[in-house]
DNA sequence: CAAAAAACTTAATCATGGTTAAGAAATGAA
DNA sequence: TTCATTTCTTAACCATGATTAAGTTTTTTG
């Protein structure tokens, strides 16, 4: 259940067979349910969630009451309120299975300890989150030049069993429109 | 000049004076008049820029033959397009001073280099992508739960010097509105 | 398998913010 | 210091997508 951290580490830096035992030692595995949170807005988040299996969506509830999705995560993603993590403040997000999910769990103590015994593991994070950021900004550009219906088609067209695999009036929350419009631009072609 | 960045980096990392020198050999300064760009789309993203002093930002065309921003960097931020600088492809973006700048440039490969000799700077650009990946998660959140009217306010708010210091069209284009309608915003109260 | 809960659809009305076009003000270069 | 360019403003009209309120279908659970 391990392999397929190890493998996408592996993708990014070296390992020896040692220093994979002194990763896998810290790392926990997460079983969850569909609808089981790892994280609730107020709490502080204390881990970093890896996809093993499964999916995760990460979300918000507006002033409004409303929820918003603000991304997801599929296997060999990564998953973490950087902020709380980071300063141990309580966090905005949940964060949830959407699916029967296995994640694998970090902890920050055990990640920073980790980092000194492997720096390239710094590395590893360093590439990952290079990679994540120019998502968001590239998720930025299409968010303000595609209407939600024409972004609702790039994700079809783009990711069709992504679509299949979540909720509809979460991926519309994730576009930034309401499940009522995903309904009406589906409806027509 | 370099002073900046030196201390910049030393908030997260230690660096002995034989690593500091290292750093300096790999640094180029660059000094930019007004509207001078870094990059322009279609260029391959060879280097890394930090903002010493002045003001950047990140933009594109879109089909229509608009501007899009996407990001600004002022005074310690890092700008780049990850995606090109990273895969060797040509570039979306545009990258232009927008006022008198100066701006610290690292190249790919002497970046590459100085990861391989001084791993402390892997801690030191994951830490600092962490919060900037952070950063668009919660602007992502603002961008679908603040209408632009609120978002322009908010910066007015937490920003009034930045606000002061861009031309109010890319602060429009920045919060995906027209700089008709901020101006109109702008106009009551 | 039946009842309840969750997810999706349809349609009428409404609001935020875009478009267009013109003019005013500020900035910059000669 | 004047002309040209860039930036900002105003206002009328318009479109995308939100809201509301049912009703329908699908999924879950006891």
């Amino acid at each position: 259940m391990f392999d397929s951290i190890v493998t996408h580490i592996k993708k990014h830096v070296s390992l020896t067979r040692e220093e994979t035992e002194l990763l896998l030692a810290s790392l926990e595995l997460r079983e969850l349910k569909k609808k089981e949170h790892l994280l609730e807005a107020g709490q502080i988040c204390n881990e970093n969630y890896f996809v093993a299996d499964g999916c995760l969506r990460m979300y918000l509830t507006t002033d409004k009451g409303t929820e918003q999705v603000i991304q997801f995560a599929v296997e060999n993603w990564w998953m973490t309120d950087y902020f709380s993590f980071k300063s141990n403040q309580p966090s905005n997000f949940y964060i949830q299975a959407i699916e029967k999910t296995n994640v694998i769990a970090i902890s920050r103590k055990a990640q920073d300890e980790l980092f000194e015994k492997l720096p390239q593991l710094e590395k590893y994070f360093r590439i990952v989150l290079e990679k994540a950021y120019a998502a968001q900004l590239n998720r930025i550009h299409y968010i303000f030049n595609l209407g939600g219906e024409e972004q609702y088609r790039m994700m079809v067209e783009r990711y069709p069993e992504f679509v299949q695999r979540v909720p509809q009036y979460m991926l519309a929350s994730f576009l930034g429109i309401t499940p009522e419009f995903l309904s009406k631009v589906r409806a027509k072609k």
